[in-house]
DNA sequence: AAACATTTGTCCGTATGTATA
DNA sequence: ATATACATACGGACAAATGTT
């Protein structure tokens, strides 16, 4: 495998960076719950390095949401509402929509066959009652779309956007949703418009195709 | 006017904070150019601060995409190139659209009305040839409907791409861009929509308004 | 009302990493 | 290959702000 030559490895990682991941994953997951208090103190001396990175992963995890800090009183986890999912699905459904529509007049055959490839597996593991493994699949079909569309703005957005549905899914639903059948099918309808070049036809079936779980999900909760 | 209880007034801010504004300003306005080498010492004397604040506020600007900070190399603030405009307005255009479609069911008269002066508004001071205030106008007909949506997601990432394209304004035409009377007849069509509770439409005419824009500042640079 | 306890905010010295000679 | 110069990353002490007694 060819190694790009000004790709920088990561050769030592930092302490903010691990307190960043770290702090995010423990938010996401409920071990730091909804509207807990954080000790920047305490959280240095359980991650093992000082107050510094863990004071600038919090600011991060502050702008994206995950946490609030109100000077010179506390930092808290931010509070989470079960209606926060109708706010959340909505611009994510309209970005990979978007995704969709970019993506639509210029691709490749290789890379329809790419989804067309996972779709199947997809269809499989639904099948085959592997439920984590159609989670993941069905989080790849849209991760490359998302990737195709080549436009960091969106990703990121995007993906900031997951961590949240991630977070929310665990704090409500210990466990993660599976991918139904219909999702295969609407799928299916996708890569059949990108077929035919077909923007509006694509990016209309993506947008119904994550506004449907977010149905289900609010009915169930 | 009653005064919320909870509400903290920002009696003093943080040097933090000056430190983000400032710099931010910075980097949008060309005073700090595309590309340029940062200190974090030197900016630190000249915002009359510590380090670390300065650290914090570039960390923030990082996660923008305002500055790029590579370990124990340097800090820069980020290249821009033309062909930016065209990653940052269509998911402009996606979210306004979005916001519109979100508003539009159950928008009210006085609702509707406000966006109606704003619009009158805006026709006299491109007729006036006020170009200045005719953008600000053009900002507050759609800041308001993005307000009406109350969604923080949407919020912040419209702001913050908001911000990336002032910045590219900034950098390759000297002046702000003055809104056409184009803009104006597109606005009554959004609100003659949102009198009809016609969402799809309101949400289509929307992105037509922000893609057009786009398209011309692409031909003219 | 004022002093105290608690928590966040800031400063600056030092350690560590990176590129260059 | 090693040393050196330079910039960022981190740590720990101190300052300031807030809420409470």
């Amino acid at each position: 495998m060819p190694i790009p030559k000004d790709f920088h490895s990561p050769t030592q990682i930092t302490a903010r960076e691990r307190a960043y991941s770290q702090l995010q994953r423990w938010i996401i997951d409920g071990t730091l719950k909804p509207g807990e208090k954080l000790h920047d103190g305490e959280l240095a001396d359980a991650l093992g390095v000082s107050r510094t990175p863990v004071r600038e992963a919090l600011q991060l995890l502050e702008v994206q949401g995950f946490v609030e800090m109100h000077r010179g009183r506390d930092t808290r986890v931010t509070a989470i509402d079960k209606s926060d999912i109708l706010k959340l699905y909505p611009p994510l459904a309209a970005l990979q929509s978007l995704a969709c529509e970019t993506v639509a007049p210029t691709i490749r055959i290789e890379q329809t066959d790419q989804l067309r490839r996972i779709n199947v597996e997809l269809s499989n593991a639904i099948n085959y009652r592997e439920f984590f493994r159609a989670m993941e699949l069905d989080e790849q079909f849209h991760d490359l779309i998302v990737e195709m569309a080549d436009n960091p703005y969106i990703t990121g957005f995007i993906s900031m956007l997951q961590l949240h549905i991630r977070r929310f899914k665990y704090v409500f639903l210990q466990q993660p949703v599976s991918s139904s059948e219909a999702s295969v099918v609407e799928h299916a309808a996708i890569i059949d418009a990108f077929d035919r070049r077909d923007s509006s036809t694509a990016a209309e079936v993506v947008k119904q195709n994550w506004l449907r779980p977010m149905n289900e999900l609010f009915k169930m909760i």
